[in-house]
DNA sequence: CTGTATCCTTAGGGATACTG
DNA sequence: CAGTATCCCTAAGGATACAG
């Protein structure tokens, strides 16, 4: 279902799995917002619609980007969490804050993300691999 | 003309500059291609049409992104480049070309290119400006 | 709660022709 | 060469209802 690559190009192929006007506002509320339900993702401010975010849930999932876990009975529902390969997505989702945070005055960056992203940015990443991984989900993109 | 945007997320507001099919093909150009002529964008892998290319333009030079030039006569046409905060974007597009190479069998990511990055990544991007700057257009997207 | 299923609307995009 | 102007069309997206 996947629609044919236009090109071999790198910049091409990312835009293929993630350039889209909703795909990357799913992966910065697994990355950031420490969304994981069907529910978290509807109920974010840009209020997807849920037959989007079902299909692009789906090709997340089909990119390898993002896994579907169904839950026992007693825990209830569905989570979704990043991949390797979906956390690997972090460092553009930074390198954009940090952009919009320079360009935007009415960006809602957090100060101190952007700072530490300036300061170190291997330890920022780290660090936001960490915590996903801890699945605390701290909100790092937004105060 | 710009769509109302749909929240005060940095991602989102990205999403909102060059959150579309075609913006940041148009970018690569500039950044990596050395392309600065209208013909010269038309001509890329992609096949953008013209209209849809001129209103692209149109909408990166009301961002900020890009300046238009008109030469003087003699040397005829209509150049585009980045400005700074077109060369800003840098970082994002290099962490797409990385994530690419990394996951994409078929990208044509230049192995020098991405090994640079993960070298120094400060020294590249600095490369990188300096480049544009000097308007030599190396071709580091492709090989 | 996690999705499907429909229906409908619109914006984005392709093709083509044309202009200064 | 650097775009406009049209026309057309489809895929993407919104609204809503509902199913397991």
């Amino acid at each position: 279902m996947a629609a044919a690559r236009r090109s071999d190009c790198p910049i091409g192929f990312a835009l293929d799995c993630f350039g889209d006007r909703w795909t990357l506002l799913v992966i910065r509320d697994l990355l950031f917002k420490g969304k994981r339900r069907f529910q978290d993702f509807r109920r974010s401010e840009e209020r997807i619609a849920s037959n989007i975010l079902a299909e692009r849930l789906r090709a997340l999932e089909s990119a390898g980007i993002v896994d579907r876990h169904v839950a026992a009975r007693n825990e209830g529902g569905v989570t979704y969490c990043l991949t390797t390969k979906g956390i690997d997505l972090a460092p553009v989702l930074v390198e954009m804050i940090i952009w919009s945070a320079q360009y935007d005055a009415r960006t809602a960056a957090d100060p101190e993300f952007v700072a530490a992203a300036r300061a170190d940015r291997n330890a920022l990443l780290d660090a936001i691999a960490a915590t996903y991984r801890a699945d605390q989900g701290r909100d790092f993109a937004t105060s």
